[in-house]
DNA sequence: CACCATTATCCTATAATGGGATAATCCGCA
DNA sequence: TGCGGATTATCCCATTATAGGATAATGGTG
């Protein structure tokens, strides 16, 4: 895992990716193929392999049929990010 | 520019965000300041040679003295993300 | 155990990134 | 106009991350 990935937030928001993707009844191959991608990217952003960016997010979110702001919101609240 | 920045979105991302900075009266070094990193990662997000990742992206709302939620909003309502 | 669905990991060519140094640009001012 | 400082963009390239098909591992059911 790219240590990239081993922050907090970063856990936090694939934990909460795979809540969301689980609580809608999806299988990482289902979220895959709406999002025109193979299933192994799912299961590295899920896993921790891969980092989504901004843009990736909201289409992950759209995948998820979530509502990326109220997702990041969460993430936030979950974990509020210091940059100090 | 790696060719993932030249979507729309992430160009659109780009803009909010250098709107934002100049809005604050901030310059990239001083907002890089705040990130504890160089100037040219600022330049870099700002001109599309880096994407953001997302608990990049919230720290950069920070530094901005932006809610990252309201700044994610924004650029969904300026580019909604289709992934058809 | 056998089977099928689901998820994780391998592999490696290719792409993206870090960040100090340096170059370009911009801009107010005399 | 031309200097000087401030601001932003670009270079360089070693290091790190990513793509994505193939395959392995894991899970759950009967």
């Amino acid at each position: 895992m790219p240590k990239s990935l081993r922050s907090p937030q970063q856990q936090q928001l694939q934990s909460l990716l795979i809540e969301l993707r689980k609580a809608k009844g999806l299988t990482q191959t289902e979220v895959a193929t709406r999002l025109r991608r193979p299933q192994s990217f799912v299961a590295k952003y899920e896993g921790g392999e891969r980092r989504l960016d901004v843009v990736e997010f909201i289409e992950v979110a759209q995948a998820l049929e979530a509502d990326a702001c109220l997702v990041l919101g969460e993430l936030i609240q979950r974990s509020p990010v210091t940059t100090d």
